[in-house]
DNA sequence: CGAATTCATCGACGCGCGTCGATAATGATG
DNA sequence: CATCATTATCGACGCGCGTCGATGAATTCG
């Protein structure tokens, strides 16, 4: 292995030297700098984590921790969150890895604490109650909750706002007329938040469940028009069932937007934009989500244990106008 | 943070002392280590991996990359790959991290090398001329490839052997007296190793398409006995249609195994037993492979970067004997 | 031109732990 | 009881790097 001793007798300077060379920490002459990033060049140097660690008190290492990534088929969503992370951690000279599962307790965690190379976690898929949480607030480690907070979480975290979708496709409704939307969901309660938000818009809620499969979905489109006379829009919570549901609507006889408007909540992308008409969702940014947790990780283990800066971030959804909403009885925008 | 010091201290001995009750590289007395031990126990000690990493030598950690976990949805069985290795590096005293890709190139390993905090990789998900292991082996870090190999892979690899899983699957049926076997597949063509060993065993195949859905074997399912009334059996490539087959083969007047016997290929042992009859398979168990794996990179680690022992472990597949399977035309085993 | 100031560089130390050689304590042997 | 082998424990060193105080060189100012 190449230490800094190689560099500095190659370069002909002092360890020292070549230390705040690389570091920029203290000026160097450009001469002798550019010699021993020459130096480095030739030799392949790469400082040692392991060494830097030590000498320099905070180890540069944020860890995300997730329960259910290998335990359930992990949704795509979480491929973006783990990017942003990555990205955003970086960003700040940071380096990033996944503590990966062993026993599904908090064991893991202590494992990891006890080899005291990351400086931070990251914890995804928490649940209410969770022993790791717990664990890492005694032991005074600086972490963030990505994700399904409980309410009122009291330790830091970054979520996404679930009353801002609602919000937002409430009121875009409420703006094109429509005052009796249905609420796609896999139960025949409505979540009463969302009955909540309804109410505050003046709008009717009807429950229409499904399974949440494209064949579900296409199944409702062909007893929508009878089924459900006066509903004018549909807000989707079920990601396959409506594009099912949009997919066989032309041949239903069911015109989107004209019969029937739809926004679709918490849907990739590639989903609503692979249907024709394509479906306008309200949706958040993950990765940006991400990015900006692995960014506030970064500055709460460079503030240290002492620090008493409290990390709340909600998300909120974006509207994405494509083409299944429109006015009330009309065409399309 | 509690070190070494403060332990010896507490119990009254020095530090040396305290690392050897530790790690029981010498002989120390009951009574001294226990002291030893219940100080440790008291203070919640924790040996601090970056000064162990660097005062020892060999960074005890494994680091798996694989390209695809984020990228793609994954295959559930990639769980029980993440868990295997943690279990058998752990077996050894080593720990496991995951190392996300950021880029999807060799940056993302130049970065790892870099800190030098790992003693050897896994890589998962590899694909031909992938320009990771290519740096790997350049820089000489220990690593093995898991899983999709090349042909006459020239470096460490663990795979499973999916020769096997037709020779075993054809051997079973030629053994109870199955000639003209149907391949459920994604397309019309077989596969010439699959033709090659069921010549072999003077068995006569016919191939059946299907879509991979519950539909797609279903659908299956209640026109087989007028399509292809020759044959006797099945292999099955696809997991999630010969589900549907099985399941809706009574209400198509099929009887499993008694008209058709089936063997499952790469299905999960959940997808297997889910059914009525239960599906017989030919199943690679992947965490103990993963596990094996995880072993031999410890070991690959320890022996250090001059050894010339290569690796090359080849899983073959289990029969795992279920309800559908039978002599041609009989009932049951 | 000498003193004060700035700038570039050096040497030394310590982070926490693994390990080697040395020492003290213990037991065995003649 | 003296001698030697064995065992338990200690002290010291070094891993590679970050950082602090100090030194010498270059520059400025009176």
């Amino acid at each position: 292995m190449t230490t800094r001793a190689d560099i500095a007798k190659l370069a002909g300077v002092s360890e020292s030297t070549v230390s705040y060379s690389l570091s920029g920490k203290r000026p160097i002459s450009e001469k002798t700098r550019n010699r021993v990033l020459a130096a480095v060049e030739q030799l392949g140097y790469k400082s040692n984590y392991a060494a830097a660690a030590l000498a320099g008190g905070l180890p540069r290492m944020v860890t995300m921790m997730t329960s259910n990534l290998f335990l359930a088929p992990p949704s795509r969503i979480d491929g973006a969150l783990v990017d942003g992370i990555v990205h955003g951690v970086r960003e700040r000279g940071f380096h990033s890895v996944i503590w990966p599962i062993a026993n599904g307790d908090d064991s893991d965690v202590k494992v990891l604490l006890q080899l005291n190379f990351s400086g931070g976690v990251i914890l995804m898929g928490v649940t209410d109650n969770d022993q790791r949480v717990h664990l890492l607030n005694r032991e005074k480690v600086p972490f963030i909750v990505l994700g399904r907070t409980d309410v009122g979480f009291k330790y830091n975290f970054v979520d996404r706002d679930f009353e801002s979708v609602y919000k937002i496709a409430f009121s875009k409704f409420k703006e094109l007329g429509h005052t009796q939307i249905g609420v796609l969901s896999g139960n025949d309660a409505i979540d009463p938040l969302i009955k909540k938000i309804a109410a505050a818009n003046k709008i009717k809620l009807v429950s229409l469940k499904s399974k949440n499969t494209i064949d579900g979905g296409s199944a409702l489109a062909k007893t929508f028009k009878q089924s459900y006379p006066g509903i004018t829009a549909i807000v989707s919570l079920l990601d396959i069932a409506i594009v099912g549901f949009v997919n066989s609507a032309k041949s239903c006889g069911l015109d989107v937007p004209r019969d029937v408007s739809i926004i679709g909540v918490n849907m990739l992308e590639e989903q609503a934009t692979s249907t024709s008409p394509q479906i306008s969702t309200v949706a958040f940014d993950a990765y940006e989500m991400a990015k900006s947790c692995g960014r506030n990780m970064v500055e709460a283990i460079e503030a240290g244990k002492n620090s008493k800066k409290k990390i709340s971030e909600l998300w909120i959804g974006d509207f994405m106008d494509r083409e299944t909403t429109s006015r009330v009885g009309e065409d399309s925008k």
